[in-house]
DNA sequence: ATCCATGCAAACCCTTTGCAGTCCA
DNA sequence: TGGACTGCAAAGGGTTTGCATGGAT
């Protein structure tokens, strides 16, 4: 089933929550050393605002007022520090969103661009057990899931 | 346009394997209505001369003779065909290699850049219960695996 | 007063495309 | 012969970088 925190529905506008999610982030970032810009504020605040994964071009786009090269290393600073993860769509287009807590897939709605976490998806084991018969030792692995909605599946 | 003669590496003379999958590959190609055209065995045979995952970029410095956007066009089409699939590095660098029978996947090693199947991996079933779990219907997924293959773990 | 962060534009990388000429079937 | 294929160069898009200015700590 799906997770309280699954489904990424967010709003049009800044709400109490969003806004509370920014300056989270934005404590997180200075716990590390990086400041507190508007610009950054804004970049965060714009992706917590996004209903579904994103590309760097749609924040440049909703953004005007921020130059296209703060967009992009605000979202690289937001994906180093683990507050934004990349997901890959079939055709390489890449795309942002916010992380949820832990290590987790995505599995994307082909028609209307959704995603969702999977969950109980436990995949790591077999994949170091394959790893391992392969002679390998797995360090890491990348898996997006790509399929249809409920809602675009009727 | 190019001698048959015209030799240029070492790493180009093809060995009677290599040869024989060349040929396989282009009648595949012709079975299928494509020319068997000089530049385009050039093409297969330097892919199959790899020995690891390469890039486009690879196989147009090792067929200096062969115009960029033919090297492109060519393995645009060996992927249409399933003659080559493509895998994915962590960095997201695109990197190609002769397809093996059915589906699969790859483990990737981050030293050596070395390739192998993931065998007796079945996922499939994994993913799209998971899937079912989100109330998604999976029609694809994507994956490759990161680490150390045997020799680079010492 | 430091430097980190920003903005702009140009540079970059990788891939595709337009077009005229070439060559396989 | 005709249509597929090729080569060149130029265009394209997506992202990064150089540099001078501005701003957080």
């Amino acid at each position: 089933m799906i997770s309280s925190t699954a489904k990424h529905k967010g709003h049009d506008h800044p709400t109490p929550a969003s806004a509370a999610v920014v300056d989270d982030i934005v404590a997180q970032l200075a716990h590390q050393g990086y400041r507190d810009t508007e610009p950054r504020r804004l970049v965060i605040a714009a992706a917590a605002a996004q209903e579904r994964p994103f590309t760097a071009e749609e924040l440049c786009t909703a953004l005007p007022c921020v130059g296209r090269a703060t967009v992009y290393r605000g979202l690289r600073l937001l994906v180093e520090t683990d507050q934004v993860c990349r997901v890959l769509l079939e055709d390489r287009e890449l795309r942002y969103q916010l992380s949820h807590q832990g290590h987790h897939h995505h599995m994307l709605c082909a028609i209307c661009g959704a995603s969702a976490d999977l969950i109980d998806c436990d995949v790591e084991d077999i994949l170091r057990a394959a790893a391992d018969r392969s002679g390998f030792r797995m360090s890491g692995h990348w898996l997006e899931v790509y399929g249809r909605c409920g809602e675009c599946s009727d």
